[in-house]
RNA sequence: GCCGGAGUGGCGGAACUGGCAGACGCGUUGGACUCAAAAUCCAAUGGUGCUUAGCAUCAUGAGGGUUCGACCCCCUCCUCCGGCACCA
């Protein structure tokens, strides 16, 4: 009898998995596709088991599956591009190439060494120029369609590096490497994806999502895109012909309780107000401080409001009333126009602006039902709809009549008009980094911005750049990169110096794999056709907006392109816990890593991802324990023990399988191991198919071991093929889980060939059923007994045996009963006074 | 503040459609095997009370409700986690 070695038998049969290429998936539209992914990692260094929980649960499924008959595609590939190995480059002088590749070699070798299927042939790394070159040629695609400009935005900015700065380098206001030095907001040009097209495509397509997306991830995106409808409104500058300020609203039914209009502190027409009037010049002091303290986004939200009177005032153009202009530090520029009317009766910001600064507070909507409010005692805002009063002709109306006759009412008269407006704002893409995708286009002194033609890609990274983390963007220092001739008139031109955002990268590099090596296109039309949808994408809950909304988008830009049929990618989306040891998230800086080579080495992959599997219900986050990793590997002996102690006396035997069994010549001790193994296989299957409760597997296969171990000895009442059958259908349901030894066993077990071709088993319910049920009794809902009866009782019976208990009849003594519940096989209740 | 999710033994967690709460594992305790240890195996293991082989009783964050019956459904509240956060 051999020990279980997982060392050996995992080695061994990775190399058979190699060797046969047994994860290999290639187009067949004569089987059902399954598309299976985990998000792509980024190339860190080392993996822990947080990253392994991703891979493991992907991968029991993907084993599963194909078990049950899909063409099963699951690929992996290196988010490769990114800040960290420029870091490590300017840390240790290492090319960021040259440390990410070694850190892909590493990471490759813990998955197989975790052996889990991938089809390595489809393997695909971001920063090879194989790779990139696509991600440029989706670029111009989009720029040919307008999608992508030009605009000045802000960015991080270290006086002291003279650099830019990624939000990432950004510690407490400050710069990473000066930690007193204050970070400045700069302006620069900069190139954009315009998202905000797909707005709309983005919300209505989530209806598609409903049944496989997280609820949760539905709602992030919705508030991301955050859409609101109301009204635009002008409001006429009084004494200054032509002017007027234009407000964003989505309660227009308050306008006649607006008692100020206030601007942000940078909205353009600011300086023209406060130009010319009294006192301007205290006034722009005042106004400028506000700007400064623009500056601060995050200390913004938090700070109390605080507004300056311009001394201006704009017409209420419902009303006629003369209303004060103001600028205040909680409007936003960036949202709506930038401007508003304030309504402190109905908005509790302009309600708490109003009582800070005495403004007078007007009451225009009261609640429908219960007291009316009155000024005087108004705590707080009272934003709910109601009944429109002291609003001239739509006194009266209730609140979305009122917005609506209202809206259209502006619309007519010109001062106004519905609008829709949303929180998404168009993608900034440039980073003025070396170790991304270069932005294919050149500045031609003549010809201004030019596209890089489509057959000169890939635009290619020069690889010996001198990395110092000061200075302008790295590679406006190569003068090679930078000087180019214009594809246009061949003449001067300079080479844009930005590289991507990382995330354009991982919006679409699942459609990389269906076609890895296609140099002609990003992905050829068949493939994409046949293998998407994505089935099954699996990631953390971190990549919830982001990434899982810039893919959406880019998914739908690639339909219109006519490169794909479908618009939305991705059908069901799973996020896994994360792994914590003591309470934390597992990271270096926390300094609690388990890594996944050191529990490969301790215990063997298999006990690692069983422990990962069962410790917690996949989508809630794991606390690491080692007793609970030994735990697992008790058991896993036990089952290698189990299967040794018969596999001799087993192996040449002929396993009855289980569509063959005769339940009627089975003895005692068989009944009881088919109907335990089945019933396993019923509950296990129906977990792995759509529950998802991949703890509770492990916890069901435990008992159907528990159960086996107490018929035990198995050659005493039991004929060997039925009890071959039982330890076969253990192995196939270990098979997903712990595959390495779940081969090894069948091979113990006489199997040639492997597991590769061997279909996940098929459950009997007639060996699953109970022949006898235990009935409960309850007495008031209390139990007071039990009651075993045969399969087929009637509920009249039922009812009979459970009133003729002795222990029932006793207590029933000197009780009328009222009622009786009976639910068959299941329990009786008796309801007396 | 708003939006989501969760709260069950000493711990991780189970309980499928409203029907025996605590499966399975960890830990703990006792025992077997052993010169001894490890490994393995066996048994016990929510609290309380009692006339203690057993029985009763309480118990799924708190309080209430619906129901013959509630971890599960409804209402109110508390705590924790996550997201968004002056979005007009």
């Amino acid at each position: 009898m051999s020990e279980y070695e997982p060392q050996r038998i995992e080695a061994k049969w990775q190399n058979v998995w190699r060797e046969q290429g047994a994860f290999r998936a290639d187009r067949d539209p004569a089987r059902p596709k399954y598309y299976l992914l985990e998000m792509l990692p980024y190339p860190s260094g080392t993996l822990h088991m947080g990253h392994m929980r991703n891979y493991t649960i992907g991968d029991a499924v993907a084993r599963y599956k194909r078990m049950r008959g899909f063409n099963v595609l699951h690929p992996i590939g290196w988010d490769s591009f990114g800040l960290p190995a420029e870091n490590a480059a300017i840390k240790n002088n290492i090319p960021p190439r040259q440390w990410t590749n070694s850190n892909i070699a590493q990471m490759k070798a813990t998955c197989e060494r975790f052996g889990f299927s991938y089809d390595w042939r489809r393997e695909v790394s971001t920063c090879e120029p194989e790779y990139y070159r696509w991600n440029q040629w989706f670029f111009l695609r989009m720029l040919e369609r307008g999608l992508a400009y030009r605009k000045k935005s802000k960015v991080n900015w270290c006086p002291q590096c003279q650099t830019v700065l990624a939000n990432e380098q950004v510690v407490d206001g400050c710069c990473w490497r000066h930690e007193t030095t204050q970070v400045e907001a700069k302006d620069i040009e900069q190139w954009f994806l315009r998202i905000t097209a797909y707005s709309d495509a983005l919300l209505d397509d989530m209806k598609e999502l409903g049944e496989g997306w997280p609820e949760r991830v539905l709602v992030m995106q919705r508030n991301w895109v955050g859409k609101s409808k109301g009204a635009r409104v002008k409001f006429p500058v009084a004494k200054m012909e032509g002017k007027a300020i234009e407000v964003f609203t989505t309660r227009i039914d308050t306008i006649y309780g607006a008692t100020a209009v206030i601007l942000s502190p940078e909205h353009p027409l600011v300086p023209e107000l406060i130009h010319g009037i009294p006192g301007s010049g205290a006034i722009e002091a005042q106004w400028n401080r506000l700007r400064q303290k623009i500056l601060r986004p995050a200390e913004l939200a938090k700070a109390e409001k605080e507004g300056i009177f311009t001394g201006r005032f704009a017409v209420n153009p419902f009303s006629g009333e003369m209303t004060p202009i103001w600028v205040a530090n909680f409007v936003l520029a960036d949202y709506g126009t930038g401007a508003v009317m304030c309504v402190p009766a109905h908005d509790q910001r302009d309600f708490e602006f109003a009582e800070k600064y005495r403004l007078p507070i007007k009451i225009v909507v009261q609640p429908l039902q219960g007291a009316a409010l009155k000024k005087d005692q108004l705590n707080e805002a009272y934003t709910d709809y109601g009944r429109a009063v002291d609003s001239a002709k739509y006194s009266g109306l209730e609140s979305a009549k009122a917005i609506e006759k209202m809206t259209a009412d502006a619309e007519a008269k010109g001062i106004g008009k519905g609008e829709t407006t949303y929180r998404l704002k168009d993608w900034g893409i440039s980073r003025q980094r070396y170790w991304g995708t270069p932005i294919p286009v050149v500045y031609c002194e003549k010809c201004g911005i030019v596209p890089v033609p489509d057959d000169e890609l890939p635009v290619k990274l020069p690889e010996s750049v001198a990395l110092t983390g000061e200075g302008q963007s790295p590679l406006a220092g190569v003068p090679e990169f930078v000087n180019a001739s214009c594809p246009k008139c061949k003449g001067r031109a300079r080479r844009e110096t930005d590289t991507m955002d990382t995330f354009v990268d991982s919006s679409w590099y699942f459609y990389r794999y269906t076609d890895a090596h296609n140099d002609r296109a990003p992905f050829g039309a068949e493939e994409a056709r046949y293998w998407f949808p994505i089935d099954q994408y699996i990631g953390g809950i971190e990549h919830a907006i982001l990434h899982l909304i810039y893919s959406r988008f880019f998914a739908k830009v690639m339909h219109d392109l006519g490169l794909i049929e479908h618009r939305e990618p991705v059908k069901r989306l799973f996020s896994q816990g994360m792994v914590q040891k003591g309470g934390r998230a597992m990271s270096k800086s926390h300094g609690n890593v388990v890594g996944a080579d050191e529990m490969a080495q301790k215990y063997g992959c298999d006990t690692a991802r069983m422990y990962t599997l069962f410790a917690a219900p996949p989508e809630k986050d794991l606390e690491w324990s080692e007793q609970g990793i030994e735990g697992c590997a008790r058991f896993l002996n036990k089952v290698h023990r189990l299967v040794e102690r018969y596999a001799e006396k087993l192996r040449g035997v002929e396993a009855n399988p289980s569509a063959k069994i005769d339940l009627a010549s089975a003895t005692a001790k068989e009944k009881v191991l088919l109907r335990k193994a089945h019933q396993t296989l019923k509950r296990v299957t129906n977990d792995l198919e759509a529950r998802w409760h991949f703890n509770s597997s492990v916890a069901l296969i435990m008992e159907l071991v528990n159960e086996i171990h107490a018929q035990e000895p198995l050659d005493e009442g039991a004929r060997p093929e039925i009890a071959k059958r039982v330890l076969e259908l253990l192995v196939l349901m270990l098979a997903p889980i712990v595959p390495h030894m779940s081969e090894e066993l069948w091979e113990t077990l006489g199997h040639s060939g492997g597991l590769g071709k061997v279909s996940w088993p098929a459950y009997r319910e007639d060996l699953a059923k109970e022949e006898q049920f235990e009935v409960v009794i309850q007495i008031n809902g209390r139990l007071r007994g039990k009651l075993l009866v045969d399969d087929g009782l009637t509920e009249d019976e039922t009812r009979e045996r459970a009133l003729s208990e002795p222990r029932v009849t006793q207590l029933l003594k000197g009780h009328a009963i009222l009622k009786t519940i009976v639910v068959p096989k299941k329990l009786v209740n008796i309801v007396v006074r």
